[in-house]
DNA sequence: ATGAAAGCGCTAACAG
DNA sequence: CTGTTAGCGCTTTCAT
């Protein structure tokens, strides 16, 4: 069943079967109605791949994202997979799962797919590859790790605001031994979020000593090793995850070990992925919103397609962080004596959002 | 730069181009050679829409889940792109966010796009669209839910075996009071697990009282408030949850009221996502590997795929289930006199998968 | 306003 | 073994 069929027995030409589908304004109402009677009797779906072979446009955006697995994405591909239905997009999702090979593989198959626009979102990407996309005027959009290039839209997070409102938020609790478990330090987004750590222990006055901080690999069980390594000789009473995962994993070996969390230790993480408020105590965290992030995304791309220029200017769209108060930090304990320490639970339970 | 401009630059026609490059064995090694060659200089990829036009294959995949963001979900579609990849196929993942009308344009899209089957992973779907792409002898695998016709694959899922070893682990443990917190009933999966619940615990004498099933909806925030409707009167001293993410919540609810799993209330989840192992304590939980479970409806399609037949029968897969220990699950508090009750941590960690 | 026909990039007969 | 050519199903000039 194709449009020759539907043309035949509305009896009008394909032409026009075409053009009462696309709903080009033109067409004879009476006719329209004719041939739109006839696509639902037929039950008739036009063929995708053919109006996109000769438009030149797939309706297809691209997804590159590291693993789907990693709790952090799901939120951001429903959110583009909704943006896309509304506007008669379909996306290609890949994920890297960390390997070149799979990385190459995802560009030829969005280039082979002819993607409208590709969102990357695996914090780094070979330039090469990048080369291929770019070389076809495919529409890019990055996360935090975009080349400066004309024509690819960049995602800036602003790590800096909420990574301060937490150090000062813990400093708040008179904590003045807090860790930073870093994440894989090859990763642009794992640095700057290090960095953000030391520049806003700094501010406040409050040396950051080299073992304060340790490096992680962004997963719970990178969390749960962490743990192991700052409960040396000089054990802090808090410590500020690069991510939700491995906060999550640091908190589960903390309970292991009977380290009570808040009142011996204090935990904030970052990302503030749907599980946190989930968590046992509910987690302390830096809020990057996935919602947010995947409109950014999505808007760009939709910007910049249908652009005949390679795109003027390279477009910069900037997203914000915050601290979201929940209940895995509390006043810190009293050194010597042990005497009972508060928690601080619920003064943040109601002084929840405050930062935001 | 298309495959003519291949054929130019190679000095052969453009049929000898589509075989050397789908690695046609009955051409010359020098002519293909020669392809290659200019096929890598100039980064050239073959236009995906324009195989699938004359092919009548679009090698793609539909997945239909019910929210990209349930944690049950990512695990599965990760695998299923893991396959595609391998068999050079792409996934159309879409999502019906529980709404009729996305449901809808899901099945529009898959039948736009020509996908060559269709894996439906959201627990229903309206027969009026299942004839939509029956009628265009899609493949289509269900899991659960499948309707019995010719054609359809269905993966059956074990959900006795496990529940059973859930209930009969509770019982070990001493509890007698063991409620169900199940999902939505509309749901066959729901109403499967319920089921099995309430033949397992008749199997070894134990009576179900009306009040021993409350009904859930299968996420966190029915999970939290799951626990006040167990909390009554009659408290339980153990509950089995019709999902993972139930358990999560009502162990989260748990922990605010200062009810402590296990020592006062043994919970027990289903599925196993991923997260469970990370809970505070670990939870307890049946496993239905998501892993197995993705790979079976791939094979599903994959086999059904070129076949020209409506495929004669129908095939059927099935799945099993089993108990998954951690440490959410203790030995019943003594009644009175509340005697330090033991945890079974220790135990079940040494006794870890004992059931699998 | 409508139709005839060219052509998007590729594969698969068919001929040679 | 290689080349010529006819479509795959649709959109879009260009005439009418």
């Amino acid at each position: 069943m194709d449009i020759r069929e539907i043309a035949r027995r509305a009896k009008v030409s394909t032409a026009t079967v075409s053009r009462a589908i696309n709903r080009i304004p033109t067409v004879d109402p009476q006719l329209a109605k004719r041939v739109w009677k006839v696509v639902d009797e037929l039950g008739y779906y036009p063929n995708t791949q053919a109006r996109a072979l000769v438009s030149g446009k797939s309706r297809i955006f691209g997804l590159v994202v590291s693993e789907i697995t990693n709790p952090f994405f799901p939120e951001i591909v429903q959110t583009f997979e909704n943006l896309a239905v509304q506007h008669n997009y379909e996306i290609l999702l890949t994920s890297t799962v960390h390997d070149p090979k799979r990385m190459e593989s995802s560009v030829r198959r969005m280039i082979e797919r002819r993607v409208d626009g590709v969102a990357i979102l695996t914090f780094g990407m070979e330039d090469s590859l990048l080369e291929h996309l770019r070389f076809r005027n495919v529409p890019l959009v990055f996360v935090d790790v975009g080349p400066d290039i004309p024509g690819v839209s960049n995602i800036r997070i602003n790590y800096q605001n909420g990574i301060r409102q937490a150090v000062q938020h813990l400093a708040a609790l008179r904590h003045t031994k807090i860790t930073f478990v870093a994440g894989p330090l090859h990763l642009k987004s794992a640095l700057a979020r290090q960095d953000a750590f030391k520049a806003s222990m700094e501010e406040i006055g409050l040396e950051v000593a080299p073992e304060q901080i340790v490096v992680g690999d962004h997963t719970m069980e990178g969390g749960m090793r962490a743990l192991d390594l700052i409960t040396g000789a000089r054990r802090p009473t808090a410590v500020v995850c690069s991510n939700d995962m491995t906060a999550i994993g640091l908190m589960r070996e903390a309970y292991d070990q009977g380290i009570n969390v808040p009142r011996d230790l204090s935990v904030v993480g970052f990302d503030d992925i749907r599980l946190a408020q989930f968590m046992i105590p509910p987690l302390t965290t830096v809020q990057m919103s996935q919602t947010e992030l995947a409109q950014i995304a999505f808007k760009a791309l939709m910007n910049d397609v249908g652009r005949e220029l390679p795109a003027q200017g390279k477009s910069e769209y900037e997203l914000n962080t915050h601290l979201v108060l929940r209940r895995s930090t509390a006043l810190a304990p009293v050194h010597n004596g042990r005497i009972k320490s508060q928690r601080s639970g619920a003064m943040a339970k109601k002084a929840q959002n405050s930062y935001e």
